[in-house]
DNA sequence: AACTGGCACTTGGACTTTATGAGTGCTAAT
DNA sequence: ATTAGCACTCATAAAGTCCAAGTGCCAGTT
């Protein structure tokens, strides 16, 4: 065991004690609750060097040490050992969609039972439509002139936008759009429908283009507006007591910043760059609120699609790998349960 | 002006600063702020004698005084004054809702609308299907013996549930149904249209008969599970803020009422007996957790019509006068906006 | 009878002082 | 490279001291 991976390990310890107790870790300490082999003196001299390489940190001068954002991200990326989760956490993952009518339902099943299942905020975002495809449209002429369109996605998601017609339409004029609109779109990837649908207008009589044209230019902007208009469910705010005591310091800009649904997409959009779960720790949150957070998301959808992303919020000292685990669990299992319908 | 009416005015008093300065009161406080025309020593006495009565309370021994619940009781009921918005604020509450698209986006601003303005938890219940008319029913036909029941209500909700038609529907049927249905509902509110959709299975043939039941008992069960699927939208948690510093006794079980969405919808209910703008404070909740929050509700809906109730969560010692201006003028707001379209 | 001025008494909060002990860094020895 | 020993640091907790705000009561006044 040569001294750099020994200082590793006393790196791994110090997040794990760090992390159970709450509390700044010295070197007597882990001489008690670890075999490391060593003296408390060559703990110490270990400690300076990961403080010198930015690892650790003292809150003040002679106390213990506690791991800085850089510590714990090495400790994700390369020391956690993954936790696997308990029977009775995989036989209630199993079983906590049992029943749910729709998606709204099985959304907000999801984030209390995440949020429950490891103790911090939970997130889940709603499927994005952009990664959906079309699976009916419809266009009704409700009274005189305005016309309901309504966009039914593979995953469940119903949008519908109300149109104040510009001409009278006349109904087979309507029925022919919709008839075509369904031709082309149904199956597509959203982007790819909106994109044929803007071709139709050429295949109509010049009269009634400019008919057609309102009609899909709705369609583009419910797509559209849809794309910011990302929903997302939150459960366990309450949790947000590990963070601290200090209210306006600590916890209430997190509040802000969930509440904040921008903050919130932007960094649930961060994660989708990889595939796995991924962890954003503390400040490369980027979001000064966030400095004493973590974020661990990953990504659902039916088999390898990623519809969207789900995960958690929590004290930047939380135990990883057991909420990563839960998460991507979870994810794993709505993903599942979404390709069943 | 009797000795009677100086302690309510000293009541009223010691309510008004105490909300401003958030501190227990003391008689010269009371002497230097208002003009009660008489002593500190006399109002000493009267203070004693609102003590005695249950309308204040000290918090030790030898400190000023706070008003009860029952003190907050008094002063809503019967003490406080109207407070009119300021102009901004009535600007404000013209605008908030421009350029809103959906029931969605109406709610989700208002909810947000209403916490800014009153720096306080908003809440904000969608509109309740049981108490809305029927403005368009659809059914159409997706792949093959797959039915989609649309229903729109006047106040913008969309309804979707789909349906396994269990024999292949005749498309004739199906419009026919889809006529009759139109004819029999729209514009009844919906208790009323389930009670005629389930008679229209008689007009149809016996062989469509079994198609048509189905169909309407799906429309039934549509309305019967939105009833207890009410759902609401909170924002600005992170005002809870005011209630104090100690975030484990008095915040946490706060947020956990208002994820509950039981208790809180429990307690809007409650508040719908009543016509008016209802304000529920402190114990009176008959939550423990709520023991230290007051519930300012009102009713929105176009017209007279009460759809739903919206609302705020804030410290007992809130500004009532302020918050049921803007509670109820953000609710006729809304109402007029949703009787629009 | 109601009000007022005066006064002794109470008490939490703010501030200071003093221990305490966990923890470090350094140096010299192994 | 590791360890034992030791002087030093510093947050936290406990104890002590002040102080100002506030009360209740009583005797005197209107």
């Amino acid at each position: 065991m040569s001294a750099e991976s020994r200082r590793l390990d006393v790196l791994r310890a110090i997040v794990e004690d760090y992390v159970a107790t709450q509390e700044p870790v010295g070197s007597h300490a882990l001489l008690e609750r670890h075999q490391l082999g060593v003296s408390s003196a060559t703990i110490r001299n270990d400690m300076a060097v990961l403080e010198d390489e930015g690892y650790i940190s003292q809150p003040y001068t002679s106390a213990g040490r506690i791991p800085t954002d850089k510590g714990y991200r090495i400790f994700v990326d390369r020391l956690a050992e993954i936790k696997s989760l308990s029977g009775a956490e995989r036989r209630a993952i199993e079983t906590f969609l049992d029943g749910a009518v729709d998606l709204d339902d099985v959304v907000s099943r999801t984030v209390r039972f995440l949020a429950q299942l490891t103790n911090q905020v939970a997130i889940v975002q709603y499927p994005l439509l952009e990664r959906s495809t079309v699976r009916h449209i419809e266009l009704v002429e409700l009274e005189a002139g305005r016309i309901l369109v309504v966009l039914i996605t593979s995953s469940g998601r119903v949008e519908q936008r109300l149109i104040d017609a510009p001409s009278r339409s006349h109904s087979d004029v309507l029925n022919d759009l919709k008839g075509k609109l369904m031709v082309a779109c149904v199956g597509q990837r959203l982007p790819d429908a909106v994109e044929r649908a803007g071709l139709l207008a050429e295949e109509f009589a010049p009269a009634d283009r400019k008919f057609v044209t309102v009609v899909v230019e709705v369609i583009k902007e419910t797509f559209h507006h849809s794309r910011t208009d990302q929903r997302v469910a939150v459960a366990g705010t309450s949790n947000l007591a590990h963070l601290g005591t200090d209210f306006d310091a600590t916890i209430r800009p997190v509040l802000e910043a969930i509440e904040e649904q921008v903050v919130l997409l932007k960094l649930i959009g961060e994660a989708a760059v990889s595939q796995q779960t991924h962890v954003v720790i503390g400040h490369e949150t980027g979001h000064a609120g966030l400095s004493s957070t973590s974020i661990v998301t990953s990504h659902y959808g039916p088999g390898d699609e990623a519809l969207a992303t789900l995960g958690t919020v929590g004290p930047t000292r939380m135990d990883y790998p057991a909420t990563m685990a839960a998460v991507t669990a979870v994810a794993r299992y709505v993903g599942r349960t979404l390709a069943d319908g």
